[in-house]
DNA sequence: AGCTTGTTCTAGTAGTCGTAGAACAAATAT
DNA sequence: ATATTTGTTCTACGACTACTAGAACAAGCT
């Protein structure tokens, strides 16, 4: 639950959250059923306010990746992807392809969404 | 040139016609050299305020995908990457290996913006 | 009963988004 | 040379978002 918030970063406080729960969650650092921390008790280590966070975690119910319950917190959903061990041969495919021709991150990233909306 | 914009959408207008762009010159719609609408015209044919659409080439200058000098208008930046062949076939195998994972848009973007920055 | 925790409400400040108008400078066209 | 085109820079305004803050409330747990 090492979590870093950067207060000064281009992008929003609660996307930030968002962003690294996901990615914890995705790396199975965070399993599920998993509890993560009451929303004032990861404000208050964060240095966030308690509602900055709660949006995070009501995106994150919006995607399925958490539950929430009054009284009883935020924990991992149930149904997580299992394997991924094709998805991230694919990705490191994908970067190593793009490194090679030059591509920006930005130009990289646009084409994946474009190809995921499709 | 025939971008659309949506006002309602979720994500800034500038942002919108950066995203575009870039898909443009990627897809190789748009070659190195070749110039786009001027400002003020562009903004008039989408119905969109000049520094609207300024700000969205100003940030397509800032990565590199265009160049702007005044009088002369903007031009696709003459260094692109040449054979994306490679990039698109990665991207195919991931987006499959995404949807057999059941993962979200959003997580597997995540995953790929993470991986190419490192 | 008491505590924990998410939910909902109001509210205030700061910043971004988008629009608008104007003046200006470099490149081009006549 | 002169006029036109086009990006650059400036100020300004209304609408919206981001973040913080405090309070009251409801569901779950001890």
């Amino acid at each position: 639950m090492m979590w870093r918030i950067d207060p000064g970063g281009d992008e929003p406080l609660y996307a930030q959250l968002v962003t690294q729960v996901r990615l914890a969650v995705a790396h199975g650092e965070l399993r599920p059923g998993e509890r993560l921390p009451a929303a004032r008790e990861l404000a208050a280590s964060l240095d966030l306010n308690m509602h900055t966070v709660l949006r995070a975690y009501q995106l994150l119910r919006d995607d399925g990746v958490v539950e929430l319950r009054r009284g009883r917190g935020a924990m991992v959903a149930a149904r997580q992807p299992a394997d991924l061990t094709a998805v991230e041969r694919a990705i490191a495919d994908l970067v190593d392809a793009a490194r090679r021709a030059h591509l920006s991150t930005e130009t990289t990233t646009t084409l994946v969404k474009e190809a995921m909306h499709r």
